[in-house]
DNA sequence: CTAGTTGCAAAGTTTTTGCAACGTT
DNA sequence: AACGTTGCAAAAACTTTGCAACTAG
């Protein structure tokens, strides 16, 4: 929910990680940051290229690595096709996913975060990721007739890179 | 937990829907049935070829399509790489995936799906489809030093195809 | 016999790798 | 200046499609 807050803070992640902070990167982020659904790699690559327009796919597929190295973020999983990205957030770590028009609500579960956690303690499971996920259709979309699915919004006309 | 009991009602249940039975496809069937773990297409090929030599890996796709559909079986995803596929039941719905060996250690929830019932009726959400996981290590992995990894166990001579 | 099913080969997708040029620090 | 980073082209991995032959019912 917040805007692109983020932005920044992933920046000086990334720098205090050793990582440099090129053009690219920076339309990376931004797209990941100020995007409230998950984007397939293609998308990021369409949302990010009106600030970097030599960006590459490569160089999208090369960063979302290193973003989810460091805990920014995470992978879902639609019903078909996986591999949607999204920014991770603890508000977000249950997710409510529209297969209709890809947006994530969020939910927050606490009592859940404890029992998964001692469910994993009594198995004596080492936790490496979760994913909880609830795939359907959002309550706007249940009533809508066609299929819009958010389009790569053609976005301001600066360019970073 | 259960062995391969499955097996036979899931051929019923293929059956009664106007599905063909075929060699390959109880070949499918079996593999699917007799693993505890999630299987990957290729590896679902490997554990199924000793039964029907001929198998290709398109039948394999187009199996585990059918058995997706009739809901008998659903989708897993890995820290790196998704698409594999385990049979579904109640007592599985919540995995603790293991990413060294790939077991699935159930655990059955009930609290949870209130939860997310309750979450889901809030939010005016239809619910599809639920993933919820755990990847991680198991507590045999965690100790073990090699990457053993299960591997197509080199099965019986049985032939039914 | 008929319509669903099969496996091959080929086309499509998506993701990774090799590498010389480039840009951040 | 040094070394991480980039994007292209190509390779690799994974899925789907077209189609003639086959076979379960």
């Amino acid at each position: 929910m917040p805007p692109q807050e983020h932005e920044s803070g992933w920046i000086d992640r990334l720098r205090r990680h050793g990582d440099r902070i090129t053009p690219s990167r920076r339309a990376v982020v931004m797209a990941l940051t100020s995007s409230d659904r998950a984007l397939s790699a293609l998308e990021i690559l369409e949302w990010a290229r009106p600030w970097c327009p030599g960006l590459g796919i490569v160089t999208v597929y090369r960063t979302i690595e290193r973003l989810q190295h460091l805990g920014l973020v995470q992978r879902v999983h639609g019903v078909n096709s996986c591999h949607s990205y999204i920014a991770v957030s603890d508000a977000r770590r249950f997710m409510f996913l529209c297969e209709r028009c890809g947006s994530a609500d969020a939910l927050s579960m606490p009592d859940m975060e404890t029992m998964v956690g001692q469910a994993a303690t009594a198995l004596g499971f080492q936790v490496q990721a979760l994913t909880f996920q609830v795939n359907g259709l959002c309550r706007r979309c249940q009533s809508e007739p066609a299929a819009p699915m958010a389009e790569a919004t053609a976005v301001a006309d600066v360019t970073v890179c």
